[in-house]
DNA sequence: CGCTTAGTTGAGTTCGTTCAACGACTGTGG
DNA sequence: CCACAGTCGTTGAACGAACTCAACTAAGCG
């Protein structure tokens, strides 16, 4: 199982960058944009399932998804596995691998994904000419930050039932603002994935799940979820939203 | 009940500051010092107990907690309370207002509390003229998000016992390395903090502590907790520790 | 065709909850 | 000074949510 490809293709310009398109990022300037350009040294595809980085490892690289789904994840000595949070185009991996010296969690693949891969060394020179740039970053780390606040309030507080319909709620609204979806809002994930993301079981998360679906809010359907009513599933988890508006990303 | 008491006094002047002493923290250039000695406005004194940010408010401030202890949490309309993470001295509160425009979550005081109190539309200035120090931020800001990590995996995969374990540990680490304690390591929480925290109920949190009272860990007295053996205590978690170097901080 | 992975379902058990009552301590007002 | 209310911690009993175990189906793949 190859678990990289680097792809030799030319790298997708910055400039083209298909995620730039979208209104739910915010505007860059021309000089910014040619500093990432220099700042990006290439691509790398990956395959479903892969993974990109792991717990302990010491990488020279940063990334941010282009497409694709992924989550990052934590593990016990045992075995119990914590998924933290999940990755789609437009975020940013490893910074934190720039604070600790070695990584704190590890990085999978849930589809097949395309990254661009940055210098971690070249960092200090983002900050020292691009404080635009700099802030974004910050801005980054703060928002994955209050993500994190409202998965721990939901595992910590909601039952069953609310903490999976808010996690679904959560990746349809995250998707939908990515435009990943056409026509059918269809979540690539396994059962296995939610209950680890929850922290139950399987076997409660698939009962808990088809009370969902008994409700008319979701559909599983070849290896994923059908999200029929995304907003059904906030109200059910008394979930306010992202409530985002533009977002930066490097 | 005064939430706020600003104090009359002058403020401590940030090359004078009782923190920069702790080899916890690293060491700050003298330009690094004059920038940040101007940027901070002011000091405030907060009573135990008292609120210092709400969820949903709009703040012009951002405060590094000078003494004391304190802690971030999220609510559901119902009354249901998470604890997210506790805020100790060197400490950075509300980065997150700065990416949303409002506050995502609420901070309130465990004991009385001093602040050094920052402006937040000066934050640009940092980034445009102190890369070290915006640098510093994206740490901090990185930093809070791995404690986070930890935290998510400890609710979702971890037993009752296990949990309680983890957090003693990690308070009294966190303690320990800013020289908080004085022969005695006594972490000023309620039962109702650490239910909170957990995601357990009061109940259940008593009897959890009581096993780990009996096993000689810890010793509950005068609403709060004696950490006995703070190693056993991470062993018991499986918990590695936080493994920090320096660290910087505003 | 067997092997593996993902999902489903039932039965019994365990962990953690809720309810309820009580003791110790603190602070407040009379 | 005492009475009283409020907070915090403690404990037992009954209940319920979620877990484990186990068996089985359906789909995908070599």
């Amino acid at each position: 199982m190859a678990t990289t490809r680097a792809t030799h293709e030319a790298k997708t310009p910055c400039k083209k960058c298909p995620l730039r398109g979208l209104p739910h990022f915010r505007e860059f300037a021309a000089d910014e944009l040619e500093f990432v350009e220099v700042f990006k040294t290439g691509e790398l595809a990956i395959d479903a399932g892969s993974t990109i980085l792991v717990e302990g490892s010491h990488s020279a690289h940063l990334f941010t998804v282009l497409t694709g789904w992924g989550f990052r994840y934590k593990m016990l000595e045992d075995g119990r596995r914590q998924i933290l949070n999940y990755v789609l185009p437009g975020d940013l991996i490893g910074l934190q691998g720039t604070v600790m010296g070695e990584m704190q969690h590890s990085v999978e693949a849930l589809s097949p994904i395309t990254l661009c891969v940055f210098e971690r060394n070249k960092l200090m020179t983002l900050y020292n000419k691009h404080a635009s740039l700099a802030f974004d970053l910050t801005w980054i780390a703060a928002r994955e930050e209050r993500i994190l606040d409202e998965h721990l309030l939901s595992i910590g507080r909601r039952s069953a039932l609310e903490r999976a319909a808010y996690l679904l709620a959560y990746l349809y609204q995250r998707a939908s603002a990515l435009k990943l979806f056409n026509g059918r809002s269809f979540l690539p994930i396994t059962q296995q994935h939610i209950a680890d993301t929850l922290g139950l079981s399987i076997v409660h998360t698939n009962k808990t799940l088809k009370k969902l679906a008994s409700r008319g809010f979701i559909r599983w359907q070849e290896r994923g979820c059908d999200v029929l009513d995304g907003q059904a599933l906030a109200g059910l988890a008394e979930w306010e939203g992202l409530g985002e508006g533009k977002r930066p990303f490097i």
